[in-house]
DNA sequence: TGCACTTTGGCAACAGCGTTGCTTAAGTGG
DNA sequence: CCACTTAAGCAACGCTGTTGCCAAAGTGCA
């Protein structure tokens, strides 16, 4: 009946402020929804969902009737019976809402539409030169983002999420020089592709984009570092369940990580930046020698930062990923076995699930966690 | 007249869960006491208290009217007038509740009482053998924690904060395998001094203690890297106002962060620890060579992370901290500048203040933080 | 088939939260 | 002295999740 969305404000990202009712039952909103899509198709109860969120049964059922009402959730069968009357199970529907993701390379651009579950239902992939006039770039992503659009024609589309490479900062919008292409150098990206598409728009590096959409995983961990290893070497931080941006959003810079004191020079000025050892070793045709690396630089991570896992990913790493995974998991390993005062600590090295279209995937999720919380840990680094 | 305390539980701290009135309650009175302590001696009206929370005027009179009834704030003059009736100043009372805060280190334990606004009020240093036998060691620190609290008869103490060196789990309370100390691995701490002391207790690395209490002071960053450099080399993480501890509370292990691939063996087993390299330039006399590898390695940290600040402290520091000050800053700033693409990006470094017990200091700070919900950033405007 | 029992989930009444509308308190300035 | 301004409290209100109770919908045994 009411078309009001539910409020997307989360009382984790500013519980630094006061809270009033309509920011709790936002909150209390997101949580549930959150559950709900954490559960996935199988569907929840309203008393699970009572026992994961803390709140009554009877609350639930009348959270649970509002966003049956707004269509956000719907009942889907029932479990068996223990003796009593069987839970009435239920699920999102995922088509409720959806999210844009756009993804912004040097060489190529990918647009995604998502669903409310995070599934993507249209994918268009193009070539693009990043290094082209600004508005031809904004028109060739916008008529992109229309035609993933046109796929599910009549959708409600809540925003549009975009990841690109370099320095930027996410809470303006506002690029900062992108390696390479100095005429993006303060553009604000955001507001203009925010006016083109009609929708708001969340800007973010790629690496963060990707880190973010792992996190979501349904069996995501709470806390990794995404390595990114391409044509140049990034990071995303996910620490607590949400991405860490640092106080200016400039978090994530590991390709310049100094591993080896007064080495060799890198593009960027420093001496014995991970970023050109690692590539050097590429380049010279020994991935066992950058996996090494690499997994050094991912043991000073996981010991400064005690994160759960290590993903991988990235075009170099595509290329050969069971050696990269294998050779960094080895390396890291051996480092952490050195160490070996904190005992039989084992840190699992995985390739980030998602494939091509993982960063314009994650892209659009950063839009849709505006309407969950997360289930897992709380302390967001983000701040509005 | 009500003898029950304010509910402790912070919304920002379960906000995985749903939130009921209870819970709301104690969230924005938590939020009014941070502003209260962040104002200080000079104090607070109730209309910037609204303000800086989002709460409406009406509101904060509530709640104040609640926290004088406990106690814990107190009307305090008042401002000059603007035309008008003037505003009424309110005050934390600091006296109201007392924390304490104990620091078991190597060779000596500090014991301080700190008030609400988090002012030592006692303090006891003594001399320890922290390798001597568990029940010795609690008894002393027993009998010290006493002393500090017979400062303040009847003061009523809501807990105490206890900080160790060497790797733990904050959550549990059990200590790890302490750098040297075998016999501590395993134990039981927070448990077994909540029983002695008869109060609630907070367990946390001396780094994180030390953070802690830095990020709580009235000009602390908002997120900031603390590097302790002593018998060993650790650091402590706040990111976002909070301190960072990591999926096994093990976050911070800063001075194992490999700098030098195939260099020197380190004590740990591995090769080129920042650790090594430092504490065998302080060895050999060289402070400045020690000074320009800490900054390369809080390069590395701040290019991660992206933090404010970089704060120094411990006994080698403290033993000339102008030097290591200024060889830091000119080591990291050099990194940074080199790696230029971010521009007149500076860092400032500092001397962590407090002196020798801030680490004590720090530790009675986590026992009032759940008192208190951080107050920076505080313009979230609740009204919809 | 019938009945006792268990479990789910909605209805209605309720206490408690912050908000709104208005009133009173306490100043300034012409 | 009086109009004006600003601060803060009182009372009524809408809304939150909670509690007590009851209907619905199964199972299992006689």
């Amino acid at each position: 009946m009411t078309s009001e969305n539910p409020p997307p404000s989360d009382l984790a990202e500013r519980a630094l402020g006061g809270a009033n009712l309509p920011l709790l039952r936002g909150h209390n909103a997101a949580v549930l929804l959150g559950l709900l899509r954490a559960a996935g198709e199988g569907g929840v109860s309203r008393l699970e969902l009572a026992e994961g969120s803390g709140l009554t049964p009877q609350a639930v059922s009348k959270i649970t009737a509002r966003l049956r009402e707004a269509g956000l959730a719907t009942e889907a069968g029932r479990r068996a019976s223990t003796g009593g009357k069987p839970r009435t199970v239920l699920r999102l529907v995922p088509g409720a809402r959806y999210a844009i993701g756009l993804h912004l390379d040097r060489d190529e651009s990918v647009a995604v539409l998502a669903d409310l579950a995070g599934e993507p239902i249209a994918v268009r992939r193009a070539p693009l030169d990043l290094g082209a006039d600004a508005d031809e770039v904004l028109a060739a992503a916008a008529a992109q983002v229309a035609e993933v659009r046109a796929a599910a024609p009549g959708a409600q589309v809540i925003g549009a999420g975009v990841a690109c490479p370099g320095p930027l900062d996410h809470r303006t919008g506002v690029l900062h020089r992108v390696t390479g292409l100095p005429q993006w150098d303060g553009y604000p990206l955001r507001a203009a592709l925010a006016e083109r598409l009609g929708l708001p728009v969340v800007l973010d590096k790629d690496t963060n984009a990707a880190a973010h959409g792992l996190a979501q995983q349904p069996d995501g961990a709470e806390s990794f570092g995404y390595l990114h290893l391409g044509t140049g070497l990034g990071a995303g931080l996910v620490l607590g369940g949400a991405v860490h941006r640092g106080a200016r959003t400039g978090a994530g810079e590991f390709g310049h990580q100094v591993v080896q004191l007064d080495g060799p020079r890198c593009g960027c000025g420093k001496r014995g930046c991970i970023e050109a050892l690692c590539l050097a070793a590429v380049a010279a045709g020994e991935p066992a020698e950058a996996a090494r690396v690499l997994g050094v630089g991912a043991a000073n991570l996981v010991e400064l930062l005690d994160v759960d896992r290590v993903l991988l990913g990235g075009r170099t790493v595509l290329a050969d990923p069971q050696a990269y995974v294998r050779g960094v998991a080895a390396s890291l390993d051996g480092q952490l076995r050195a160490h070996g005062s904190a005992g039989a600590r084992t840190v699992p090295v995985a390739l980030a699930p998602g494939g091509a279209h993982a960063v314009a995937l994650g892209a659009a999720h950063l839009v849709l966690a505006s309407l969950f919380a997360s289930p897992r840990g709380a302390l967001g680094s983000a701040r509005a």
